[in-house]
DNA sequence: CCACGCTATATGTATATACATGTATTATGA
DNA sequence: TCATAATACATGTATATACATATAGCGTGG
């Protein structure tokens, strides 16, 4: 790995920079797995989340995954250009409907092996227990920071 | 809040969109309440790391913080701009020892109760067992994200 | 049916962050 | 001791992401 040679690690003070800092690690690892596919993580996100939903809006997508729409549309157009979602307007036409392209879900299939790698790798990091917890917890995080 | 309206919020398939979902929305809140301080949370951590660690090498800090210590280079000029850091060459030259200048400790020390305000508001929203558990939970998760 | 407020998205601008690569400096082995 | 490898940081370039603000379309009370 590049940026940490490793040993303490000590916890910080703040509960958010911890979190951060694990997002950028657990970020990296993911994207060293998923280079060989051509998509990064980000992207990969996206096309995944489009997958589960199906069809839906920018505002939705954005509350899914607790990213503000307005980052939404610059990343968005990223996809669009290269084909990978298609967006059109719905009967509300200030919004934007989205969907996967067949483009799209090829191409987040055939990225699949390499984000399973990815899953697998940090599950055998952390043990299965961890591993199960974590989901519930950084949910209940999310939750409680998204809130009021 | 701005990003969510709120109601379920599944888990994600992927345990690094969970992760990455989380930091965003915790960062958005810590942000908020940091906004009167004058400081956003990246400059807080960076701060408040080096407070704890005292003179230290662009290398060390990013390890502590998994930062890639080329994104530290121009994070770190942000702060020496304003003044809160001072840099200065080690005796091997390549390297660059940090440190707070007072300045930025007094900067750090007033953020401080708008830090902790956020750090409040996401125990009471976690339960102080949860609260608990995430620490130890992250650090695992970047060692094992790290390691290797 | 219209003024006005609300909502969904876009744009301007700024920081955050990474990787590839370049450069200076130190360490190492023949 | 010098060529070469390794290390520490800087720069070029690209994406990620936010907030303030602008714009267009929708809904509602009068």
């Amino acid at each position: 790995m590049n940026a940490q040679a490793q040993g303490t690690l000590p916890v910080l003070p703040c509960a958010c920079a911890n979190l951060r800092r694990s997002a950028r690690a657990v970020t990296r690892m993911y994207n060293q797995e998923l280079r060989a596919s051509g998509l990064e993580l980000t992207q990969f996100t996206l096309l995944m989340a489009l997958n589960i939903t199906g069809e839906t809006t920018q505002g939705k997508l954005g509350r899914l995954l607790a990213l503000d729409t307005t980052s939404l549309t610059r990343m968005l157009k990223f996809l669009t250009k290269r084909g990978w979602i298609g967006v059109k307007a719905g009967d509300d036409r200030r919004q934007r409907l989205l969907r996967l392209t067949p483009s799209g879900r090829q191409k987040l299939e055939q990225s699949q092996p390499h984000w399973e790698r990815a899953q697998r790798r940090l599950q055998r990091g952390l043990g299965e227990r961890t591993w199960t917890e974590m989901g519930g917890l950084l949910a209940q995080v999310t939750r409680a920071s998204v809130a009021e």
